[in-house]
DNA sequence: TTAGCCCTGAGA
DNA sequence: TCTCAGGGCTAA
């Protein structure tokens, strides 16, 4: 599931090819998907020159001529592809993106369908709903406003983490793998945790997603590359999809709960 | 604050 | 055939 280092990535990849070329046709597939009638989005896409490719949380946001911004959110299983071929034999291809002089296909492909594009216009204005209630990105975070800010909610930890308006980018694996590496236990309410445990959950927050996206993200389910290549950082979970396995810190068997509907792995030794 | 919904594929 | 996986949103 795409959360901030797999999101960063597509984006340091799609603004490598895609700046400056100009769109020439979409082609929507399941209308489903889009937020945007499929007649207004088939009408503008085409002619508009790609002028920007920036992330906000776990959204990439497309600056196009003519005032126009597209988003897309991955949701759970959202990929996208570029390939040279229009490869519609392939499944679950919902939106197909083509270039005036680029010659390669963007394929937007999403088997649970979670995922949402959307065509904006630009600026403040038009930010859609689910950008406009986002928190801060850990980094923007100062590290003692983010501990206050955390002291003052009763609610549990990790719920917190989960919620974008409080912080933007994080999701199940990197909130687990923070937390473990933090010895924070998940369900705590974040107003009992330590001011000093606090401060280091921000530090190790910022670390582990700087290391996740320097190794490509992490590759659990069906996150890739623009080039299909899976990430690398799943090889340094500690706790994320490892129940039953022993802590690589204490040997402690990996337990789960599940919290705000989600699981959550933890070691129950390491993490008080 | 939590349950349920959307959705499909994998695995029991 | 049933259960589980979960991001983001809504309703209770």
């Amino acid at each position: 599931m795409p959360e901030l280092p797999e999101v960063e990535n597509l984006v340091l990849e799609l603004r490598e090819v895609l700046v400056g070329e100009v769109l020439s046709g979409a082609r929507v597939r399941n209308p489903a998907i889009l937020q945007t009638s499929r007649l207004r989005f088939e009408k503008e896409i085409p002619g508009k020159k790609i002028l920007q490719i920036t992330r906000r949380g776990k959204f990439i946001r497309i600056d196009l001529s003519g005032e126009q911004t597209l988003w897309f959110h991955l949701g759970m299983t959202g990929q996208i592809l570029l390939s040279e071929t229009p490869d519609l034999a392939k499944d679950h291809i919902h939106l197909i993106l083509s270039f005036s002089n680029f010659q390669k296909f963007l394929f937007y492909r999403d088997v649970r369908r979670f995922g949402k594009v959307c065509l904006t216009p630009s600026g403040e204005k038009g930010l859609p709903a689910g950008v406009r209630r986002l928190g801060p990105e850990p980094r923007e975070w100062d590290q003692e406003d983010f501990a206050k800010a955390l002291r003052s909610r009763r609610a549990r930890i990790k719920s917190l983490l989960l919620n974008q308006g409080v912080v933007a980018g994080l999701g199940n694996i990197y909130a687990d793998e923070s937390l473990h590496r933090s010895g924070i236990h998940p369900s705590k309410r974040a107003c009992r945790v330590q001011r000093a445990d606090l401060l280091r959950l921000h530090g190790t927050i910022c670390q582990v997603l700087e290391r996740a996206t320097r190794w490509g993200g992490s590759t659990v389910d069906d996150y890739v590359h623009l080039d299909a290549r899976p990430g690398q950082f799943q090889m340094f979970h500690r706790v994320y999809g490892r129940r039953g396995e022993r802590c690589f810190t204490c040997g402690t068997a990996i337990r789960t709960i599940r919290l705000a509907g989600r699981t959550s792995f933890f070691c129950p030794h390491c993490q008080k």
